[in-house]
DNA sequence: GCCAACGTTGGC
DNA sequence: GCCAACGTTGGC
């Protein structure tokens, strides 16, 4: 039975385009440095589809789907003391962080934006619409997986 | 750029 | 364990 998540990124440093342009259109998604983000990514397993969120843009939203190809593993980035993401107190013997790799898979016809999806009675209780809500990687159901995918589908309202 | 909301840190 | 200070997220 597979899973549903939602991950964020900021375009300017990894879009939705840049996955696609990757080797295999798969890249390792680096950087998580939240508990709760992480302990969602550990759930995660190959196979599980995921909503790509473009946040601090000028259309925050949803923009396409991807694909859950390898389940976490250690995030090496935290090993690195000349990464952004470098962290001292994650060490190779017991990593503190964690990444897993995500394959492009369907690009939306058009963005399905925070504003639209507050609008929308199927999405009323998701966990992203939540009020001081800012976790980068979270669970969504599938019913709000399939909405938004049929929103992005369609070429109604932007 | 502003700032609310949240998570983390560290002194006590 | 408390909590003030600080840093980050991310919409606007």
């Amino acid at each position: 039975m597979s899973r549903y998540w939602l991950m964020k990124s900021e375009p300017t440093v990894f879009s939705f385009d840049d996955l696609r342009a990757r080797p295999g259109s798969t890249d390792h998604w680096e950087g998580v440095r939240n508990y709760q983000a992480r302990n969602n990514m550990r759930e995660m397993q190959r196979g599980d589809l995921m909503l790509f969120y473009h946040s601090n843009c000028e259309l925050p939203g949803v923009v396409g789907i991807a694909e859950i190809v390898r389940e976490a593993y250690p995030d090496f980035t935290a090993f690195d003391p000349a990464s952004h993401y470098y962290d001292p107190k994650s060490l190779p013997e017991v990593p503190r962080w964690f990444m897993v790799d995500v394959k492009w898979k369907e690009a939306f016809k058009r963005t399905v934006s925070l504003r639209e999806m507050r609008e929308v009675p199927e999405l009323r209780g998701m966990l992203l619409l939540r009020k001081g809500q800012r976790l980068s990687v979270m669970p969504v159901t599938k019913d709000e997986f399939e909405k938004i995918r049929s929103l992005g589908r369609s070429s109604g309202q932007g």
